[in-house]
DNA sequence: AACAGATTGTATATATGCGAACTATCTTGT
DNA sequence: ACAAGATAGTTCGCATATATACAATCTGTT
């Protein structure tokens, strides 16, 4: 079903750039929801798994991640991440653990994070590639290449004089 | 810069698939930042300007649109539409009217609603085409395409059978 | 007409997101 | 060594998302 009927837009206030823009929100939206249903029954939200996966593959020397660099890798404003942190300590997934700079934490998993998200990943990517098998490789790379163009034009500098 | 490097992902817990859904809510989440941004400075919310657009060009012979549709148009739980019209009505962009349904609230713009999206939306439009400029025509249907044919294998029957 | 079932909006608890202001701490320049 | 500035985490107020439960109301079947 082509997006503006399943939207309901008869008119679109749009040209086709917009709907292109609408296009990568509502799938973006919905592999979301789909991710999130599938987190659920284990007790995560898909925010929750990618600090997990963040911890397992990206951990340096200190063996966790800082919260700031934890914000940094996920693209969102460090104060989401005291929350968030603080639920994960809450259901013992992570702990915070002191650093030599008094000013951070060191995130770590607990052995039940460990343990949930060995078993959760291998089923999370079986899902990601049904998800994908509509979609073939040289496919794949094209979407990639184009939504990295549109990034492109998000740079700081183009985002200004727009209003009047 | 290449999507890994900026999240940082070292070792992603990727597959190629898993590197596609990650371009596409990246993408979609700094879109979505860029248009909160622009939008704050009038007042508004993305979401906000949306039930507007809605408003505006979905309304039926009632002159407005039910909570109900709202939230199935915008693909968010109707639960969410009373609070964000109560915000809007609040700012007194919109107002809720009675229908012949009593269960029903009728939304439609107010003077001051139709006034600020007359002079947003097209400063907007010009922001989008300016994002999406590096992408020309072909590659928008093809990214179009693409994110179709992912949705597809998002249905409900698809995503079952995934958790042991 | 009456009852069963669907639908609408609301309320609540929870999980994210943002910006701004704050404290504690580290770093840097003099 | 010390003051100025940068950085990390927290807290606040707000906007948005979910699922769930509920009351009011409509609709369809008998």
């Amino acid at each position: 079903m082509p997006l503006e009927k399943e939207l309901g837009l008869k008119e679109p206030i749009a040209t086709s750039e917009h709907e292109a823009v609408l296009n990568i929100y509502y799938t973006a939206s919905l592999l979301k929801k789909c991710a999130d249903d599938f987190f659920r029954d284990f007790g995560l939200t898909d925010v929750q798994f990618n600090v997990l996966a963040l911890i397992e593959y990206q951990s340096g020397s200190a063996g966790g991640l800082t919260q700031a660099k934890i914000g940094e890798m996920m693209l969102v404003n460090r104060a989401n991440i005291t929350s968030l942190i603080d639920r994960m300590e809450k259901s013992q997934l992570v702990e915070r653990t002191a650093d030599t700079d008094r000013r951070t934490n060191i995130i770590k998993m607990t052995a039940k994070g460990k343990k949930l998200f060995t078993k959760v990943e291998p089923l999370y990517l079986k899902q990601v590639r049904q998800v994908m098998s509509p979609v073939d490789k040289p496919e794949q790379k094209k979407i990639i290449t184009v939504l990295e163009k549109i990034r492109m034009g998000l740079s700081e500098d183009t985002m200004k004089n727009f209003k009047e």
